[in-house]
DNA sequence: ACACCACATGATAACCATTCTAATATAATA
DNA sequence: TATTATATTAGAATGGTTATCATGTGGTGT
């Protein structure tokens, strides 16, 4: 599974390290949209020396290089989402959750249009939904 | 021009202040989607008493009643906009700058499927494109 | 016009996510 | 195994945003 994500970033000239393998390893097929910090404080019990500077980098590289979607959804802090592919996202400003939103085929927006905007180069494009989730909802 | 939006402040209870009708005729007609620190900077001038305090109280009750929307778009600050209807914005990750992008009619979501998903109450919603412009893209 | 008071302002400190720094460690290669 | 470019780490620094609290003031009723 992650050993697609390796040979990655064996193509882009990365060296492998414990600590991204242990980052890749904790994203993948991760649906919680974990901050910087979630992933930190989750590999701070497998990998005691592990700083946020290296979990920074980490994101960083990873995104840089299209394995990873930044989403900036609120302005306290950055989350990350190991799901590339083309989705948007719900946020829940009471229970502070994300979630994924596939689009249901019909009101996709044309992969043409998206590469192209009044003559800027689109490189990527986040759409996010501020909901109330249905579990906040019923207070 | 920022009648409409005194009259709004007072339909909510809220007072008429000096700094917010600052506020208030800064943001007017303004598509430079400034930041916090940006209006703070302008109205300095004006206003040598003014605190980021204030700018920042002042944004988020806008933003709160629906006078102003947040753009996160970075994870280094806050935009805003005072234009609330639909649109949606391109940011250029070289220059910095935040353009307006307006629905062509065509490519539109419905306003129906943005009231509601996957069961959630849809409260907002922001799509950003990020982009290289025009001036950019020459270099 | 005046007094009252809930709300707003302002200076400052606190907070916290992110970035920077510089020394040390290590993956990859030969 | 030696070399070297790259990665990691702890800690400090940065900077946007929030919190605190004393002071000021807009709005309402008298």
């Amino acid at each position: 599974m992650i050993d697609i994500q390796v040979r990655k970033l064996k193509e882009l000239g990365l060296k492998i390290t414990p600590q991204r393998l242990a980052v890749l390893d904790f994203l993948d097929g991760n649906t919680s949209h974990p901050s910087a910090a979630d992933i930190y404080l989750s590999l701070r019990k497998e990998y005691p020396s592990m700083s946020m500077a290296t979990v920074y980098n980490t994101v960083d590289v990873l995104a840089k290089n299209g394995l990873l979607l930044e989403l900036p959804i609120t302005k306290d802090r950055m989350n990350y989402d190991p799901d590339t592919s083309e989705h948007d996202h719900a946020f829940c400003s009471r229970c502070g959750r994300i979630f994924d939103v596939f689009p249901d085929g019909a009101a996709g927006v044309p992969a043409t249009r998206a590469a192209e905007l009044d003559g800027f180069r689109v490189v990527a494009v986040r759409k996010v939904y501020y909901v109330v989730c249905k579990d906040c909802e019923g207070k």
